[in-house]
DNA sequence: AAAAAAC
């Protein structure tokens, strides 16, 4: 394949120069320990090998000692093994030719020039020749550290408003900046009264409260945990924020149904291409988001884990960069026009499967950019040039001081999982990340759980953004069954061992990359084919163990919350929880691995009896109604769970 | 507190 043999003959031809380069260092094959290293200061430790007494520094020239020659040589085994290393790069055809070398007659004499190992030290430039040692200046003497300029003295960082700590108030003006109405408009549509606005959403206190609903059991209200918001319990313990829940324009299912997405006004390739992935007619937050991202407004979409999210971005997205682009020719090496942004790398991958077809078959490319992989086949994509980058938040930003993307010309950017993006860790890259893109560039925020944790972004970023979810469509009203069973803790390897013991395709979550890793051992040893997803594995093994529970050569994968969000496995029909979640979003997105796109499935979480009042807590949050069930080994209920068939006659 | 996210 030439394609193969082109970067193989790039990296030689670079070589080539590098290789005389390296004679540099054959030369200093020829200094010897004590000059190589003059003037430095050598280990004050007497048994150390680069040990040299103080006086040294000034004492006459004088015989090596054995200490030195011992020095010396180990010096010399590792430079050999340095030309070792060397000569297995630069191939040996790629070397320069022995016809372009001088040839042997002509090149001195074997007698004219002492052989390299009979080299003498004597031998070399006579010291009179050159600047003394002693005359040369002395370590001591070169100019101070200090004498430089010092980094205090240098132009002060604070002069300029450090990059995290810029404030939106510094930035120029909105008005300052070019309008947004070269974007379409989005006030010109239709209906415009009946969307949730942003900011006409109901105050807080004008919405009936949460604690009015039937609650279970007698946890603390909602508005205890939401009065003040981070605010720690007495102890260390994590707090489970419930930050205020954005108002949405409902979309009525009904009331898109019929729609097209022609109707929507995508283009007859990206039409097909949705109908060739299965995505015959819009789900309904797909037909309620479409229309007014096509419309460039900024849009917060709130849908169901599950409910086809990324098609309800991916697609009017394509379409909005085609229109933009329509009757320009494609450029080497043009700067992306759309950013995707998801937490995770898997998740990365998984919309750029989803978005790429879409965006070939009207001749767009997309690229990942994210991290674990080689940099070269991200930045080889950059330089050809690509429409759609789709990656995560770390590698974006090193590209990008590295000069190898540019993102000045994004104009629509989406952050999928929003919510999870502007969580500590998250919030301020992306934050940076979203001020690189350009001016008044389209605003896209995606997530099952959806709720006013995006403030810092939609305050800064978004303009008159809409909120839409699709009516009657909470987590509950799905199609997953939600089970807890409270256990003894000595009782939970085996009776997790007896949940995955199973025919279906499982995911197990655990709260650590160790005890994910742990329990994938603990299922092999017991004879459960069994793979782990976490953090501490390398990219390759991330990605493969994933794919392999997908295309199901495994069927059990222990995941940390890696895999909590947006990750599509088809038939995943038992999601099961080794640790109960912390969070209530936590909850509602590991238990959206199942139940994907109307399907059937079970959500068990194991909890011991300690942990049960804090779990009822977390499910009301969720809004989850889950039954509480005492479980032990060898009982029924996991033999049910785990849809083995329950033997009748056990009575 | 853990997990994720860059080399």
């Amino acid at each position: 394949m030439p394609k193969n043999k082109k970067p193989a003959g790039g990296r030689a031809a670079k070589n080539f120069e590098p290789r005389y380069a390296a004679k540099t260092s054959y030369q200093d094959r020829k200094r010897r320990p004590g000059e190589s290293s003059a003037g430095k200061a050598g280990s004050k430790s007497p048994n150390h090998r680069g040990y040299r007494a103080e006086q040294a520094e000034s004492a006459p020239k004088r015989r090596w000692s054995a200490q030195e020659k011992a020095g010396r040589d180990e010096a010399r085994a590792i430079r050999s093994q340095d030309r070792a290393r060397r000569d297995d790069r630069g191939r040996y055809e790629d070397r320069p030719r022995r016809d372009d070398r001088a040839r042997y007659e002509d090149r001195p004499r074997r007698d004219d020039r002492p052989r390299q190992d009979e080299r003498r030290y004597e031998d070399r430039a006579r010291r009179d020749d050159r600047p003394r040692r002693d005359e040369r200046p002395r370590y001591e003497d070169r100019p101070r550290r200090d004498d430089r300029g010092r980094y205090e003295d240098r132009p002060r960082r604070d002069d300029r408003p450090r990059q995290d700590e810029r404030r939106y108030e510094d930035r120029a003006r909105r008005d300052d900046r070019p309008r947004r109405d070269e974007r379409p408009r989005y006030e010109d549509r239709p209906r415009r009264d009946d969307r949730g606005r942003y900011e006409d959403r109901a105050r807080r206190d004008e919405r009936p409260r949460r604690d009015d609903r039937p609650r279970r059991g007698d946890g603390p209200s909602r508005a205890d945990w939401t009065a003040k918001p981070g605010a720690t319990r007495a102890h260390d313990e994590h707090v489970d924020v419930v930050h205020e829940r954005l108002q949405a324009r409902a979309i009525q299912a009904d009331e898109v149904s019929g729609t097209t997405f022609a109707d929507l006004g995508l283009g007859q390739n990206i039409v097909r291409t949705l109908a060739d992935m299965g995505a015959e007619t819009p789900f309904p937050i797909q037909a309620a988001t479409v229309g007014p991202i096509l419309d460039g407004a900024d849009v917060l979409a709130r849908g169901r884990t599950g409910s086809g999210k990324t098609i309800a971005f991916g697609a009017p997205l394509v379409e909005s960069i085609l229109r933009a682009q329509a009757g320009k020719k494609r450029e080497f090496g043009r700067a992306p026009r759309a950013l995707i942004l998801a937490p995770t790398r898997e998740l990365a991958l998984q919309i750029d499967r989803t978005i790429q077809p879409i965006a070939r078959s009207v001749g767009l490319f997309t690229t990942q950019i994210y991290g674990g992989v080689p940099q070269a086949r991200q930045v080889g994509a950059l330089k050809k040039g690509v429409d759609i980058v789709i990656g995560t938040p770390g590698r974006i930003e090193d590209l990008h001081e590295q000069g190898k993307l540019d993102l000045s010309e994004i104009r629509v950017a989406v952050l999928d999982e929003a919510d999870h993006m502007c969580e500590l860790g998250f919030l301020e890259p992306v934050q940076r990340i979203l001020r690189l893109t350009e001016d008044g560039s389209q605003k896209l925020l995606f997530s099952a759980t959806l709720d006013r944790e995006v403030a810092a972004l939609v305050d800064e970023f978004l303009v008159e953004p809409a909120v839409y979810e699709v009516a009657g469509e909470d987590q509950d009203s799905g199609t997953i069954d939600h089970r807890v069973l409270v256990i003894d803790h000595r009782q939970k390897p085996d009776i997790l061992t007896s949940l995955v013991d199973r025919e279906g395709k499982t995911l197990v979550f655990a709260r650590t990359r160790a005890y994910a890793e742990m329990l994938s051992e603990q299922f092999e040893d017991a004879g459960v084919p069994a793979l782990a997803l976490h953090g501490d594995l390398n990219q390759a093994k991330r990605t493969r163990n994933l794919e392999k529970l997908t295309s199901g050569k495994v069927r059990v994968l222990v995941a940390t919350d890696v895999a909590a969000r947006g990750i599509h496995v088809d038939d995943i029909d038992l999601v099961v929880q080794a640790d109960a979640p912390d969070e209530y979003k936590t909850y509602l997105h590991r238990s959206g691995r199942t139940g994907r796109a109307g399907r059937a499935g079970t959500v068990v979480t194991l909890v011991t009896r300690q942990r049960r009042r804090r779990m009822a807590e977390l499910l009301d949050r969720a809004e989850i109604d889950a039954p509480f069930e005492d479980a032990a080994v060898g009982d029924d209920v996991l033999e049910e769970l785990s849809g083995r068939q329950v033997d009748p006659t056990a009575g």
